[in-house]
RNA sequence: GGGGAGAUUCCCGAGUGGCCAAAGGGGACAGACUGUAAAUCUGUUGGCGUAGCCUUCGGAGGUUCGAAUCCUCCUCUCCCCA
């Protein structure tokens, strides 16, 4: 089939990376393959530590997604071990070690949501319990002899957590070898990550060196921001917008995001070119249009653009004409909760799973978050009449259709 | 192995016998203003049909009319010495 120039697919590699360690090496490895007609092995090793995949950590598959349609060979590498271990990186505390269980169900649904953006026909894929279950432990000590303390401490998430007095368990040292032998034992050329990766991916580098093996080239992109606007998108901050969330969901989370993100989020989580995204970034279009642009963008690109179309028009309808959403979850209450045909307020936003207790509830009310076909209900002691079909709306964005059931 | 310090509510962190459901900050939630943006302001933030009651301060016992606070043991963490 052929590969392209290597100038040419340098510039597509170039696109949303931080880092590339080195790029002259990387351009070499490049000519070489299209010299040779041989594909590149990049790897991305990902840890099945969540259930979901985000379109934060969704960057760096998205960049072996772009190396695979250059023609090279994509290796995914589903860290069931490493999983174990918890990478310690930006952690400021022992990551919980998980259930063989838990890694497995989660590396399931990875594989599952991967699928929306490689073609996982073509990966290559592999869990690196393969080697590092049958690892001796000659061969780990061998390993750990590899790197010294003070280079691990030069890191400052291990510094930061070493001078403030928090614990640093002696595995979590292990951590950044792990995902280095991974390298070494698939024989990457590159291996992809997020910038707070750089550490690791270059123990990688060190590694296949001291093996005899040409190095690694260590490309990184950006981390992006969470919904919060303040902290990297991870599923346990809440601040994320799952790639299999629903449309109007992924439409509304994008909605929410701060004015000063949007670039950010148009060049990492969308496929737009440049030049509409400087377009629409332009001081004369409304912001609110920009994003409104933004999130129709992470729609389609995850779902399709009849989708996207749906969610938009969803969206203004909900926000800007203040009608109420299409698809309102229906709860039933329970007949045996009526009273003469009503129902207490605060019993009403907890059986319908509004809220977890009564005194949330209270509050709630009492605060004027709570209304029922449109009128606001400020007493918490108030018997409210069930009439079947009726809406209640909780805080801005959260609609409901009660009816009754048995 | 020896010595010292510590574990408080979602998080950080005050509190060293009753005035403590526990200051302050962060976060979160609700309201106002808006564009489900930011900033700002206000309120709320253990449970309970709530002027009252119940359960919380690493765990288990104990002292006391009364314990987050004092004592004993245990678990875990940090620091110093070796």
């Amino acid at each position: 089939m052929g590969f392209r120039k290597a100038e040419e697919q340098l510039e597509i590699i170039r696109r949303g990376v931080i880092d590339i360690v080195r790029e002259d090496e990387l351009l070499d490895k490049l000519r070489r393959s299209r010299a040779e007609n041989r594909p590149l092995r990049i790897k991305l090793g990902l840890d099945p530590t969540a259930p979901d995949i985000h379109i934060g950590n969704a960057i760096p598959i998205h960049k072996l997604a772009a190396f695979q349609k250059l023609g090279h060979t994509a290796i995914l590498i589903i860290g069931d071990y490493t999983a174990m271990v918890g990478d310690p990186t930006g952690a400021n505390k022992t990551r919980p070690m998980l259930s063989r269980e838990r890694i497995m169900a989660n590396a399931g649904t990875y594989l599952n949501q991967i699928g929306k953006i490689l073609d996982t026909g073509k990966i290559e894929l592999v869990y690196n319990s393969k080697w590092f279950e049958k690892m001796s432990f000659s061969e780990i000590i061998n390993l750990a002899a590899k790197i010294t303390v003070a280079r691990m401490m030069e890191r400052d998430d291990f510094t930061q957590r070493y001078s403030s007095g928090i614990p640093i368990s002696l595995h979590e040292l292990l951590y950044p070898l792990m995902q280095g032998y991974d390298s070494l034992m698939v024989k990457s050329d590159v291996e992809l990550g997020g910038t707070d990766q750089l550490f690791n991916l270059l123990v990688g580098r060190d590694l296949q060196r001291d093996w005899g093996l040409e190095p690694q080239v260590a490309l990184t992109t950006p981390l992006l921001e969470g919904t919060d606007g303040q902290k990297k998108m991870s599923k346990s901050l809440g601040n994320y917008i799952g790639i299999t969330e629903e449309p109007a969901q992924m439409f509304g989370k994008a909605m929410s995001i701060r004015d000063d993100l949007m670039k950010k989020y148009f060049v990492l989580a969308t496929d737009l070119d440049e030049k509409s995204v400087d377009e629409l970034l332009h001081h004369d279009v409304h912001p609110r249009e920009a994003k409104a642009e933004l999130a129709k963008a992470i729609v389609a690109r995850y779902w399709d653009t009849a989708a996207a179309e749906r969610a938009s028009e969803e969206f203004d309808k909900v926000f800007k004409e203040h009608k109420l959403p299409e698809d309102l979850p229906e709860i039933l209450l329970p007949r045996n909760e009526l009273k003469d045909g009503k129902i207490w307020i605060v019993k009403l936003l907890v059986s319908s799973g509004f809220t977890k207790t009564n005194g949330e509830a209270r509050r709630l009310v009492a605060q004027g978050g709570v209304s029922i076909n449109d009128e606001i209900f400020k007493d918490a002691d108030a018997e409210v009449n069930i009439i079947p079909g009726m809406v209640v709306k909780v805080g801005k964005r959260r609609f409901a259709r009660i009816g009754v059931g048995d």
